[in-house]
DNA sequence: ATCGTCATATGAA
DNA sequence: TTCATATGACGAT
């Protein structure tokens, strides 16, 4: 694993690289654990990290990344899987609540344990829990604290209430 | 509008 | 098996 900082307009986030891709992203500040590293990325891990930094910047304007850097998600379970593949086909703008993912996968009743899912996503913003609603146009929670959620929801122009 | 309570799926300890 | 959750539905207040 190897880790660096991404800076960008809303503060430095973490990146974690595996061989296969980013495998984990942290909001800035969270205990700056960044600082080091770089110097043994490889020539590969550096254009995911630029490519990282761009498809990050895109999302912070409330727009669609033009490119993406590979997804590693292969640390969760099955039915976390499944939960992130739903996010991401939740296009830019709109939002779903946690109970219609449930149905969406088949397990209707689910929506607390979509809830928690979400919660265990490795790579926010890049996999949009942020658009995922409780009941009600609710905001429901985020991990990264709720001011994240309400501005990069804002920035999309989807409504939410709370 | 808010609050308590219950039902429920999933995952970690 | 027990505990914690970024839920949701329902009823009482």
């Amino acid at each position: 694993m190897i880790s660096i900082a991404i800076s960008t307009s809303a503060g430095a986030f973490t990146a974690h690289y595996t061989s296969r891709g980013l495998a984990r992203l942290d909001f800035p500040n969270e205990r700056q654990r960044s600082a080091a590293v770089a110097h043994d990325a490889n020539a590969q891990v550096r254009a995911w990290a630029s490519l990282t930094r761009d498809a990050l910047e895109a999302v912070l304007g409330g727009s669609d990344p033009a490119k993406w850097p590979p997804l590693d998600v292969q640390s969760g379970t099955a039915f976390q899987q499944k939960v992130w593949e739903a996010l991401r086909n939740i296009g830019r703008g709109r939002s779903k609540s946690y109970g219609e993912i449930a149905r969406e996968l088949g397990t209707p009743n689910a929506a607390r344990a979509v809830g928690s899912a979400c919660g265990a996503n490795p790579i926010p913003l890049l996999i949009p829990c942020h658009r995922v609603l409780a009941s009600g146009g609710k905001l429901g929670g985020f991990s990264g604290g709720l001011d994240w959620k309400k501005r990069l929801l804002s920035r999309e122009l989807v409504a939410f209430s709370g």
